[in-house]
DNA sequence: TCCTATATGGAGATATCCTCCACTTCGCAA
DNA sequence: TTGCGAAGTGGAGGATATCTCCATATAGGA
């Protein structure tokens, strides 16, 4: 890509993170452009979904996320890790207002951070199954549905963490093998 | 009502009825407008909202499915009749494409049907709760909320009974009391 | 039959998305 | 350096959708 490219793909991550965290993740795109100092058409030319441009405006979160997770492996117990991971899916998620529904296709968009969370959470959940810890029947996809379930309950009202860890625990607890 | 009016009113449903399920949640109202021999007008008049047609439109298939739950009442235990009531809740979501965004909404419109499909849904709650089988902390919109979310996740794809069924019993599993 | 509250339709104002293309800029090769 | 082709740009405007305004029509009671 050549320098000038690279500049205004930064300009346009940098304007969507904070539009988005100000009105949502379902505002009008022109107003991102706007703020980047830059024409729709290179921002759409760049990121031709709105999901493709959440999927990079989340990558550096996403990514930082899944390095912590990563990187506490060894000091929590395979369920309490996967519970964990979830419930900070799920405050990451409620960042930006509406992601939730979106949150599928999002993880699905193969941006660096993305694709990283979806391995660490593949990865913690595999560690679990092995264990014998969790049903064996249970699948990354259900897990991003609880996610976005967890994220709808609470994404509206504000930021409700005891709400949130709650929720988590129950349906955390629903995937346990007794 | 004035009859032409109520009249139109009903052209209106069934139009909106047979547009809906060939092409979506989302098609363009016009076209239903024009289905239904009626002006753009008198279509937004009747139902200010998307959500306010999509509920009338619905109305009558809820209606059925409450009454069909409440009437398998004594059949069921506590826990196998909420499971039940989500799985078919999530299937009739599933029915219009691009419903499940609305689930929400739609319920609340306060149509007969989606008041008796709520009001049905609370009493299965409840009477689980007191039953001493499902945690007393989870609410109906948290119910509302998983629906959405395995709506979501398995609305694009057909033939999806298994997976819609498998995560109804995952969430079912996180709210029972162990 | 008349009269008026009620209802109608569709043109068009407004909003958003997205593309087209004439023009600019980068950066390599000579 | 300079020239030049490939890469990139912006914003006007087409396409699509939503929703309203208001001149006109009509049901149905008096």
């Amino acid at each position: 890509m050549r320098a000038d490219a690279q500049r205004n793909r930064e300009r346009i991550l940098a304007a969507a993170e904070e539009v988005f965290l100000e009105r949502g993740a379902n505002v009008v795109l022109d107003e991102v452009a706007k703020r980047a100092g830059v024409g729709v058409a290179t921002l759409y030319r760049r990121f031709p979904t709105r999901e493709d441009l959440l999927a990079a405006a989340y990558s550096a979160r996403f990514e930082t996320f899944a390095e912590t997770s990563r990187r506490r492996d060894a000091e929590l117990d395979p369920v309490s890790a996967l519970r964990l991971y979830l419930e900070e899916l799920v405050q990451h998620t409620n960042v930006y207002r509406g992601l939730a529904a979106s949150l599928g296709t999002v993880l699905q968009v193969g941006t660096p951070g993305c694709a990283a969370t979806s391995k660490e959470g593949l990865r913690l959940l595999e560690r679990a199954q092995r264990a014998g810890v969790v049903r064996l029947d249970v699948t990354f996809d259900d897990l991003v549905c609880v996610a976005t379930a967890i994220s709808l309950a609470t994404g509206q009202h504000t930021s409700s963490k005891v709400r949130i860890s709650h929720l988590v625990d129950m349906f955390t607890e629903g995937m346990v093998v007794r």
